[in-house]
DNA sequence: AATGAATGAGAATTCATTCAT
DNA sequence: GATGAATGAATTCTCATTCAT
């Protein structure tokens, strides 16, 4: 079986990692406003003053945790769009890697879905950042799709911000529990690959 | 001249909505650890007792005043679900209508996909049944569609998902802004009807 | 029976006065580092965070309440060096007033004496300030009594500081209970204007 | 080159002199309250563990440099009072001692006049005993002079607390650096001996 | 109804002190 | 002896909420 490479997040022996993952899993739970510094302190099994040794503030243990999270997160779907196989299977691979995270680390979700905590201005540049990266990235593999005739001829960067926005199914999770991963994953990818409608078309909207 | 029906959110004289107003606009800006009952009634321009005649207390605001915010957009898309023309048109509609409330309440996104305040249970549960409501009412337009045989045979209640998640790329707002909302809408909807592939394919994944 | 200037410190209605008042007893009594902003709460009858409401911090507190404290106190003894009389009267009149002040305010040495609390910049450049121009007003009334022939032809400026130092024979008070007040003035003013020799003498120094 | 007695201040090498010396910085820059263990051991260039190997605690450390620094500076002028000469010259001595001392080390005046730390009531007794025995030194040397005719005939206890006051000039050494040293000391001396009146005058005041 | 000064429960933060290395 | 990472008791400070006006 092989290590999944998000799956220990902060797992390190290290008295920071385990703060980190203290925090996790209490933002996850309770929320940003709802979380005590003491709560991160006996999740991570740390003196409440120590966390002051490696963080700012509560802010900075929030901002830090979100950081590494989505860095690691974005960092294996990096992984598997520069991997092997043509853009399509590329692309595909990402959207299955993703799945899978979120299936595993169901606290994610309620950090990107819920309670991104204080809109701290810094947290908020370095996420657009993050993003705008991506999709960059998502854009340049499409591109190549093109030019190799394996995708249609569409606006490469609104359709990076597409799948990207496809990325954003984590959403749901919570939604819709009664649907199977395997079945949605399959339609999403079908869909992906030929649209909903049965007929071609792309007459004016409106 | 047509009067939107989310655009003038909390335009009302009462007090009630120049404090959801101020709320909002607070919420969105600070996060809702950030914002202090005293910042909403400068917003608001009311004193700060004010607040407690027509809430319970903070959390309360905070409640009121994403329900309603969610259910007059959600609202407002349901009513173009079940307008008139075919489902697709009406799909179509439903996502054109979405992008024209984002591009007039840029804060919007910040409650949809991020901030959704303190882990409330209450509000929790809502939006939860506010979005199956929703995505089962896109699954039916999308059963019709099959039916008729505009749209392909697909899991209807994965396709409704799979919709509901585009209409998350409201989040892309801030990412970027350099690609216009009418390029960004054409190439959407196209990929919606035919996908992004050029050859149609359902090749089992993996 | 006059009404002492300084005698009702802070007596004024404002919860301002009273936090004031209530830091200037607790400061007093505990000293700076031993002062709870609790403790001052309870001395001045207020919430804990009412003080907030007033002041900054709790070093905000300790430095208005010794710049008003000192204000007072010079304002008061100015007030006698510009008043009636010869240069030599006004200059024991300030005396007078001052061993007054200090007998009826015992705290305020240990203020002077004792802990002068953090060592705020801001404090300590206001209080050199402060002296600096009540030496100069000492200053120019030893001018003028040099001028009127009262006093000796010294150099005023260190003339002015000699009468200041003795000014802080205020410490002394803790030390020797055993002297009583009136003698204590009777044999100082005797010394300023004698001097301790019984011949008129200057010859060199070592 | 003479060794001055009290100009090495915690000049051994040993951690205990290192720690006092730095304790003397931090506590005269910072005051009581805003000085850190830390920066105490940082100055000192120990480790902060070390401080507890050689002080009971943070109190211990301010108490026993205070104490150190009082007992060297009142030992040594206590040398000159004992000394050769008249009871005058002798007199004149320990002022000149005085100002040297307070010449080489301008912080000290801080511990002097103002921030004697916590209201150790210990350290409070301990040093009101030290300046209780140096006014008895003093008394004793003035009723000499008084006897041998070379003072006037005043209240010797009075006079020595007159005396003390004057070595509080060592607080003016920050608000007047204008005026040299040679200068100052030479005027204070001459009004010392002369007093600041032209003609004799011991009309009782008020 | 409307207000905002006042409050104090509750959380964040500090820092003297300990103790394993 | 020396150290400094770790700790938590003790304090500062915040801010939702109340209530007299």
């Amino acid at each position: 079986m092989d290590h999944h490479p998000t799956s220990g997040l902060w797992s390190g022996p290290s008295k920071r990692d385990a703060i980190l993952a203290g925090a996790y899993r209490a933002f996850a739970r309770y929320g940003y406003a709802n979380t005590k510094i003491e709560t991160i302190a006996e999740l991570a099994g740390v003196g409440k003053g120590t966390i002051y040794l490696y963080f700012e503030n509560k802010e900075d243990v929030f901002r830090q945790m979100v950081k590494e999270l989505i860095e690691r997160h974005l960092d294996a779907l990096r992984g598997r769009l520069s991997g092997d196989g043509s853009p399509g299977a590329r692309l595909l691979a990402v959207f299955e890697l993703h799945m899978a995270i979120l299936k595993r680390h169901p606290y994610s979700f309620s950090l990107h879905g819920r309670d991104v905590g204080p809109a701290d201005e810094d947290l908020r540049n370095w996420l657009r950042e993050q993003k705008r990266r991506f999709i960059r990235d998502l854009e340049r593999t499409i591109e190549e799709g093109i030019r190799t005739g394996e995708f249609r001829r569409v606006n490469a960067r609104s359709a990076a911000l597409w799948v990207f926005a496809l990325l954003g199914i984590a959403f749901l999770e919570e939604v819709l529990q009664d649907v199977g991963w395997e079945d949605r994953l399959k339609t999403f990818i079908d869909l992906m690959r030929n649209g909903l409608w049965s007929q071609p078309n792309d007459t004016a909207l409106v």
